[in-house]
DNA sequence: TAGATTGTTAATCGATTAACAATC
DNA sequence: TAGATTGTTAATCGATTAACAATC
């Protein structure tokens, strides 16, 4: 029934999967029911040998000679990637980012949805964002354990964030996604993402410094190099 | 003077750098006047022989038996990746994100400061996010080639990611920062990187889902791997 | 059947890790 | 000097790319 990983796909593999799985559910909309790997790969700004051997790691979803049928790829998708499951997810901080991050429509629309959320500041306390009434920090661990929140976002400054992440742990939580511009420590049992916006934007100046330097004093061996990410 | 790059340093090794150089901040803060590249990578989750092999791309910083002093340290991860230049941001797409970027002083605090604002809802023009006056998509070109903005944050939906960012493109950013779930399409000498919230939360599902899987199913062989990411 | 396209294996490429000589 | 720690080179590991046999 559930479809086991054979052998280990990269952590890029799976995020690939994501976009492959966003662009068959617009493919789908188009009424478009067929795509080979080359046509999902110009999509997705990857290639069609990495199309398929990403899917490869999960098994064999096309048929040699036509491709893939949109429907049923996506299905795989969606199952792979636990889409669809109404995943609750808890929040804790419910500031600017937080507030936003409770607005956002992205995550109801692949079944993820914020259910529960958290402040220390009284002032926030009580306040409902989106029909979720704000709650303060010593009802998170009941809370989070009487309704088996598994993933939690945590939206709090990078001072807090040990702190609070230790008490999601304690509470039961198994997945974090990070938004504190710090690097948490959890157990190894405890899977972790992180958006980190400082990273992103001090990237982006790199290259932009880099290609400034480049151009300006360098010989003609390093530019034009590739250093661009493609989206 | 300018540090130049020696080899090619792989992208993740640049991310790291950012991690080093807040680390450092922070060290320096605490009033450590010197590190190794040992405790460095303690407090970043990295191993020493990375700290070393990344910094190793750009130079030789440290003094041998000795470590590293964190001030000049610092200063050079802060010349590297452009920290400080006060690097002048757009934002175009004012809505719940949008906004929430516009206060994250996190982009301040690194030298980098969203100085215009733009959207397409009339009702959002002309009103004032801190200090920023939102303007109208019209004077987007004009206004981002007068201030010689070359990087700018992409918040509007989907749909309209791709438009935005060609006219961003044609105005001379240099730079994006992509925050929609697509995968836009930029030319070879134009940097894109994303925060795809997306992708995050659905490769979080899957490790959960997989961690189920395997503990339900599986042979002992595959369990109790390291598949967490650690921050 | 002939043409197309997958699934998989092998070759290449790149990044990380380990080891150690240089040297403070 | 002896001990410590860097900077760099070599070895390992893992991911991507290319090639092609299988097969629709």
């Amino acid at each position: 029934m559930s479809p086991l990983p054979r052998g280990k796909a990269p952590q890029m593999a799976i995020r690939r999967l994501s976009m492959y799985y966003r662009t068959l559910a617009s493919l789908r909309e188009q009424g478009v029911e067929n795509v080979s790997s080359e046509h999902l790969s110009e999509l997705t700004g990857s290639t069609a040998a990495q199309v398929r051997r990403d899917l490869a790691y999960f098994g064999s979803f096309g048929r040699r000679g036509v491709g893939y049928e949109v429907r049923t790829l996506q299905a795989h998708m969606r199952e792979i990637l636990g889409i669809g499951q109404g995943w609750p997810m808890a929040l804790v901080g419910v500031g600017n980012l937080g507030s936003a991050l409770l607005a956002y429509d992205g995550f109801p629309r692949q079944g993820f949805r914020i259910v529960e959320a958290f402040d220390s500041d009284p002032r926030r306390v009580g306040t409902v964002v989106r029909d979720v009434v704000v709650k303060p920090m010593d009802q998170l661990r009941d809370t989070i354990q009487a309704r088996k929140i598994a993933m939690a976002l945590v939206a709090v400054p990078a001072k807090a964030a040990q702190g609070v992440t230790q008490q999601l742990i304690d509470a039961g939580v198994r997945c974090l996604l990070n938004f504190a511009p710090i690097s948490l420590k959890v157990p190894p049992d405890v899977y972790l993402a992180s958006v980190d916006l400082s990273i992103e934007v001090e990237y982006l100046s790199y290259l932009l410094r880099e290609s400034v330097a480049v151009n300006a004093d360098s010989g003609p061996e390093l530019t034009g190099l590739g250093n661009t990410v493609p989206g």
